[in-house]
DNA sequence: TTAACGAGGATAGACTTTGTCCGCGTTTTT
DNA sequence: AAAAACGCGGACAAAGTCTATCCTCGTTAA
């Protein structure tokens, strides 16, 4: 398993999609089938995204998912962090303060300020933290909005509202899109 | 577990014993005892630096390990490598191929280039990689050595002598440091 | 000859992540 | 009023990884 997990990833992608819908809310539901990806296993994503701001939600049927705020204004490591609860990179164990030559207690000198070991690794975590603070879900909105035909953003538009009326068009369990 | 592994910090504040002990070898399980940490899985880690030629390996009795390189050539990027393998920070398991109004393949401008997503976190990676190759194990284990009293150093080349002593000067299992 | 050493395979236990399933309360539509 | 679509959250199971131990092998110094 990597770092940044794949829950992150679906995230992410399924947030994508809210950036371009921002009117209706998407359920859950209609955002994993349309990425192709397990309903259960992203509705269990998705309450983090709420509970950290980046998502607003609405109950009962038409409900779902939009944007609490500006796609601009969502960072990479807000979502990072809103999936993984702030995991260090590197979890440090003390190793400075086991030494046979210690006795039962390490000496105070050994154990001022930070190791010097996890300092290095908290630099690196803060490099990391800091390149994904500086790109925001707009920016890539944006970036992938410039290379998709307009057509297929129509299409997108489409598969939704097919999705959306045919559910609420249709009589007891009949009539699902009988075209 | 966090991404930089409890594997990493065991090499690194075992090979920071090694700077200090330039001149004779030291066995893993010395450096695991001096540390109070498993010799047996400490085994298990240093096989790997010896193959990432950060270490040097001599067999036998009185053998053990010394840095292949001057401590000051030996960077925290380097050593995390041996150990985990360049381990990616984010595995993109492709997403953005995937979506429902694509049919059974997806277009050409969707592949086109490496994902948008993907490219924020191999840039965040970037970030941490560099932090880490800026930083040598010589680096560290000067910063310590300023701190640590010089009694202290005595202390840990006194513990180490009688370790290897102690095993040479006695004949069959019978005295071991019988002061 | 013995014992210390590195190297590496096999394996167990704990933990994390992915993914599924179920029940609950809420809300809109019929 | 009833039904169905929602979000929410708990309880799982399956797979993978990491830590840790044990055992065997070939090598080398005492």
């Amino acid at each position: 398993m990597a770092h940044i997990t794949t829950s992150v990833e679906y995230a992410i992608h399924g947030l994508l999609w809210l950036v371009a819908n921002e009117d209706k809310p998407l359920s859950s539901r209609d955002i994993a089938d349309l990425q192709v990806i397990s309903p259960s296993f992203l509705a269990k994503i998705f309450p983090k995204l709420e509970k950290a701001g980046i998502v607003a939600a609405s109950e009962g049927v038409r409900g779902g998912y939009r944007l609490a705020r500006p796609a601009d204004k969502i960072s990479f490591l807000e979502i990072v962090d809103a999936i993984e609860g702030e995991k260090p990179l590197f979890d440090c164990q003390g190793v400075r303060g086991r030494c046979a030559v210690f006795g039962d207690r390490p000496p105070d000198w050994a154990m001022a300020g930070t190791c010097a070991v996890h300092a290095v690794m908290l630099q690196a975590e803060k490099a990391m933290r800091q390149a994904l603070a500086a790109q925001t879900l707009g920016d890539v909105a944006s970036r992938f909005s410039r290379k998709a035909p307009g057509q297929f953003l129509a299409d997108v538009q489409d598969w939704i509202d097919r999705r959306v009326d045919g559910r609420t068009a249709r009589v007891g369990k009949k009539a699902r899109d009988p075209a």
